[in-house]
DNA sequence: TTAGGGTTAG
């Protein structure tokens, strides 16, 4: 390499500065020092950005490779320029070296469309002479990174073994990050251990990468050995070594680390606070946080809302709402935290509620985030509606379908009752993961359409994507709403043998499901002998329910004792042993369990249903009178009861919870229940043309589902109930499900 | 040139 130093050009105008100095690298020359390029990087906005942009042209500065990487640097760095700016002073260059193109292609690595940086880079390959250097590959291995892009990163690495930066430190570290970014552990390690010379970001990249994959063992181990070896961790080490404490929800680990950083002279950062605080949050100690917090000189934005999910976590929404209203400011992660906890917490219309708030407000714009919580509060409320706007948001925004997203609209469009709308979202998608089509499987497992489900499950492993276990649940649990026993029974044995996925209590409890429903209750029951795991509640409650359905005493009986064992305060459990007694007409024994129940101040869990009418949710519960139309609810009910006697419809007596002798009451008690209540008001309120949506938070009783199918018949109306359970059609007298649920 | 903190789905 030759170097030589000459005096910068003489002809510029450059009086009232000190003369300049050109280096000069292989013969050519840099102007490392010129006033405008320090100019340069004083520079804070885009006039001033573009008025030395100018000049530079204008005294040839620009035709200088140096000056004009520097100067795309600056563009697509600086807060008020962009990569736009910066793709376009590269466009004025006539022959790009080298040193530009890396300008560019880092710039493009570091912007919100990576795949840029790979399109520049064949550019440069085809379009120029220049080869890639040191500094370029770990560009583009970061590019590829951000883009989860395993097969262009192992092209990469080929490329990398074959030119004479295989053993370049900057370049391998890239691989190992990259490498942990797709989850390939065992190649990043390998890349780890191959290495000549490692530094304390190989460490960390393998630390980090470790403890974000949820390998929080394995990078607790390693950061172990990094101090065996004598490596000085740094405060990068330490948020990795934080985040595995959080992950592994270990309080004590995290408080000798928190000890370790301060004793060890760790150098001391926002950032790393951030770090702590989050793991005492995520571990569940608001103390420690909030001593930590309160002593933090420097806090923001994430700190607050670090703090706020720390009380949505523990289930102080009061604290977490007073602490979002005196937040400095709040983002749009701060809003998402806050509509997500409520979303999460059963507190579904709290969420559409502050979702509400944060459009009115204005200050923050929603992003797929919250987009994806709002839908998930519809979905659980039924609210169609409210789901179908988000929809129509998305699209008019140009919001990219990621797979929360797309999983989130599927969910929100089965669990509202519209499966054909979530079909024609999973088809209009390319990108389809593991939730994509989990969630595609079970809506159709949900609405009792299980052939198609295992249909569905077929073209994913077309697809080649992997089922987990979700997809095995959902899958058994098609196969148990439409009555599918062999298919059931198939899959049930082929999950871990052929697809290496353990069955969990979630799957047996679909078995003891599958086969109970169809009457094979001694095979549930020798099922559930020879699990190799410990029966849950939801395996017992799964035979219980089986038994209500069969009428059988003596299974039931042992189901429910089980059953209450695991779960003293489980009120369905009574609930559905209740109804086998009154089935076969025990009424001593509903009126012992009725007195059981309230021996043990146990409650049944009120019914309540919820319709969306105009995008308003209303609610309704056992005999409630609350509504604003409850006047025309109610006389509307009447009628409903004079046209079903008509037709010869006898009220099920079995349903009802305690025996009471007068027959006019017992009926009344029947026509009480939450789901008829919705039923009138949607008959009043909603358009003939439109079906009938209603969420019922507990399972439908054999009553109203009897009911339900011949007012679809005598009103001519489609009514479409989700239960706790699944979904029914009814239409024209009778229900999708057949009965069978 | 490489590594790092808060909010999301089945």
């Amino acid at each position: 390499m030759a170097i030589s130093c000459t005096p910068a050009i003489n002809n510029l105008p450059l009086n009232r500065h000190p003369t300049p100095v050109s280096i000069t690298v292989n013969n050519e020359r840099y102007f490392a020092d010129h006033p405008l390029l320090l100019q340069l990087d004083r520079c804070s906005d885009s006039t001033q950005l573009k008025q030395i942009h100018a000049r530079m042209l204008r005294i040839g500065l620009f035709s200088d490779p140096y000056s004009a990487s520097k100067l795309i640097q600056v563009a697509a760095y600086s807060e008020v320029s962009s990569i736009q700016y910066a793709q376009k002073v590269f466009d004025q260059i006539p022959r790009p070296n080298l040193y530009s193109w890396n300008a560019l292609i880092r710039s493009y690595a570091s912007s919100q469309e990576p795949v840029n940086a790979l399109l520049i880079f064949i550019k440069m390959l085809h379009g120029s002479d220049e080869l890639p250097n040191k500094f370029t590959f770990p560009f583009l291995i970061k590019a590829s990174a951000l883009l989860s892009a395993l097969s262009v990163g192992k092209g990469l690495h080929g490329m990398v073994l074959k030119s004479e930066f295989g053993s370049d430190l900057f370049v391998l570290n890239s691989l190992i990050h990259f490498y942990g970014e797709c989850g390939c552990f065992d190649m990043a390690y390998r890349v780890f251990m191959s290495m000549p010379k490692r530094d304390v970001v190989s460490w960390n990249s393998m630390i980090v990468g470790l403890a974000q994959g949820g390998y929080a063992e394995e990078s607790l181990d390693l950061f172990f050995r990094m101090e065996g070896e004598n490596v000085r961790p740094n405060d990068v080490t330490m948020i990795g070594v934080l985040s595995a404490c959080a992950k592994n929800l270990d309080l004590e680990l995290g408080r000798s680390m928190h000890l370790y950083i301060r004793r060890n002279g760790i150098k001391e950062s926002l950032v790393l606070n951030n770090a702590i605080l989050d793991m005492y949050v995520k571990c569940g100690s608001m103390e420690d946080a909030k001593r930590l917090f309160d002593k933090m000189g420097v806090k923001d934005i994430i700190s607050w809302t670090t703090m706020l999910v720390g009380y949505t976590k523990v289930g102080d929404f009061s604290a977490a709402r007073s602490l979002f209203d005196t937040m400095p400011c709040q983002d749009i992660a701060a809003w998402n935290a806050l509509i997500s906890a409520y979303e999460q917490n059963g507190n579904p219309k709290e969420a559409l509620a502050t979702f509400n708030e944060l459009q009115l407000r204005k200050e923050a714009k929603p992003d797929a985030v919250t987009l994806v919580c709002v839908l998930s509060a519809c979905a659980q409320l039924g609210a169609i509606d409210l789901g179908g706007w988000i929809h129509v948001y998305i699209n008019k925004h140009g919001i990219n379908l990621n797979c929360h997203l797309t999983t989130a609209l599927i969910d929100m469009y089965s669990k509202c009752g519209d499966l054909e709308k979530a079909l024609e979202v999973f088809h209009s998608v390319d990108n389809r993961d593991v939730f994509v089509w989990s969630a595609m499987i079970a809506g159709f497992a949900m609405h009792g359409r299980g052939r198609e489900a295992i249909g569905l499950f077929l073209k994913m492993q077309e697809a080649k994507v992997k089922p987990n276990s979700v997809t095995f649940t959902n899958l058994l649990s098609a196969c148990s709403h439409s009555g599918l026993v062999d298919s059931g029974r198939g899959i049930f044995n082929q999950m871990e043998s052929v697809f290496g996925v353990v069955p969990g209590v979630q799957h047996y409890a679909c078995l003891v499901d599958i086969l109970g429903r169809a009457g094979n209750l001694e095979e549930a029951l020798d099922v559930i002998d020879n699990m190799p795991i410990s029966a849950g509640a939801s395996v017992w409650g799964a035979l219980l329910g089986a038994c209500r359905l069969h009428g059988n005493i003596d299974i039931g009986e042992r189901a429910c004792s089980n059953l209450l064992e695991l779960e003293p305060q489980n009120d369905g459990a009574y609930v559905l042993l209740s109804n086998i007694y009154a089935k076969s007409g025990r009424w001593d024994k509903v009126s012992e369990l009725r007195k059981l129940m309230r021996n043990s101040g146990l409650k049944k869990e009120p019914g309540c249903s919820l319709i969306e009418v105009d995008g308003n949710v209303h609610e309704f519960l056992v005999g409630d009178n609350t509504h604003p139309l409850s006047k025309n609810i109610y006389v509307k009910l009447d009628e409903i009861a004079t046209r079903l006697t008509s037709v010869g419809y006898v009220p099920m007596k079995s349903q009802l919870l305690q025996l009471v002798e007068e027959e006019h009451v017992q009926e009344q008690a029947l026509y009480l229940h939450s789901e008829k209540l919705a039923m009138a008001f949607g008959l009043i309120s909603i358009s003939p043309s439109q079906p009938i949506r209603i969420v019922k938070n507990l399972r439908i009783c054999g009553d109203c589902h009897a009911a339900a199918k011949l007012i679809s018949k005598l009103y001519n109306r489609e009514i479409v109930l989700r239960d706790c359970y699944r979904f029914h059609h009814f239409k024209g007298g009778s229900c999708s499900c057949m009965d069978y649920w």
